[in-house]
DNA sequence: GGAAAATGTGACATTTATGTGACAATGTAG
DNA sequence: CTACATTGTCACATAAATGTCACATTTTCC
């Protein structure tokens, strides 16, 4: 089950949200301040805050600083009133979290919430290993290991291709669904961007980038990934 | 083919997504009100429904609503605006939408409605395979195996063809509507193109491509596809 | 605020799936 | 049986897709 956290000092807001989360199934608790709120943010259970920018003592856009310095990568969602959205929320905006203006439709904040955690949820599954060939990704750490033996830490675009790979092992994947599932519905970086992808990878992991075996061009259409099983030599 | 309805009384707004969508090859129509979206929404036959929030008469939460009412599952992706006013309470119940705040970039809304359509497509049926014969062809790795156990990989309008085939068993497919439906609108090769591409596939699979069992000519028209039925041989 | 890393873009080279046309074979109408 | 239209087949041309690199831009992290 999900955990959310409401932080908001409006009682009948954040009561009233609680009321409608828990009747979808989700398991929700609220901060009446910015303080309260963030001590229990820190405690890093949460799979999503709900986070008023308007509060006492700690504003939200603070709050949401202090967790991401603790190194917490949860999702946020602000809740803004409308017209009082300053700046720096926007910039906050791009940088994975969202925001909401209020009033808002209780259905809209389903919605995004529903959205905010599919997507989440894609990292978290505990497939943390690809093997193929020589080569090893651990999808937790972002480390990988050649065929060589070389060690590389990727980054984020690398392990997620390479997740989205790992979970359509065999099946062709045109770039459409690569940009979907990679870099989500908002951003549009050409389709040339994937190919170099294609084309870091290929270099890290394959023998002959030339003549790929595990990174294969389908003309016309997109990538596909085959795992060559390894062979059992006892 | 995808059937879309549009239901948004902001005219110039509907017109443009309407006419983005049937160049993607969508069959789309539209409704200016949430009356008339409802009506039209209960028909039923829809694959997906952009639904404005905010219109006359009967608003995009209420329409959503009454069609899930209905018992219908159609995918609703909800256009919103953002900042948007009216905070009621609604109903809820979040039957797999989405939503999408104006104004929307058009591609993002392109890749939405590709990925909803996908996923609803996914649930639809399985239909990645087709065996005749002898023959297998795996639609979503490309691979073939042919009668006498050669592996192909397919190109991308060899498997179109097949896929086109494969979902029009027993029915004589014109070169025209061959060519819209793997080529699309916007192409025209020649109808000899066709006719190489099935003598490839005939080649691959067939026993004696001269006198085929499975691509058959249709004089003046076009070709047909029979699967013949495994024999079991118990 | 600046350096380093990550990501994105465009130009050019390369590959190849697709498309074309010539000619042969075949079917069909009269 | 003949003539004409349609389709089969092949070899080859080519436009479009991808590979590749160098550099631009953005983000991240001290």
């Amino acid at each position: 089950m999900n955990k959310i956290l409401v932080i908001d000092d409006e009682v009948n807001i954040s009561e009233g949200i609680k009321e409608s989360l828990v009747s979808e199934g989700y398991d929700v608790e609220i901060a009446y301040d910015g303080e309260e709120g963030l001590t229990k943010a820190l405690d890093n259970k949460y799979d999503l805050i709900l986070l008023d920018v308007m509060m006492p003592k700690l504003d939200g856009i603070e709050v949401c600083d202090r967790i991401r310095s603790s190194g917490s990568q949860v999702p946020v969602l602000f809740l803004t009133v409308k017209n009082s959205l300053d700046d720096r929320v926007s910039g906050l905006e791009s940088g994975g979290d969202d925001y909401l203006g209020k009033p808002f439709h209780l259905r809209e904040l389903l919605l995004r919430i529903s959205a905010i955690l599919r997507r989440s949820e894609w990292l978290k599954d505990d497939n943390s290993f690809l093997n193929f060939g020589k080569n090893s990704i651990n999808f937790k750490t972002y480390r990988a290991k050649s065929w060589e033996g070389v060690e590389y830490v990727l980054t984020h675009k690398e392990i997620m291709i390479l997740k989205l790979f790992s979970e359509n092992i065999d099946t062709v994947i045109t770039r459409e669904e690569i940009l979907d599932k990679v870099w989500g519905y908002e951003v549009f970086p050409s389709t040339r961007t994937i190919d170099n992808f294609i084309v870091r990878l290929r270099k890290r992991f394959e023998i002959n980038p030339e003549s790929p075996e595990y990174f294969h061009t389908v003309r016309g259409v997109g990538y596909q990934f085959f795992v060559i099983p390894k062979e059992d030599n006892n």
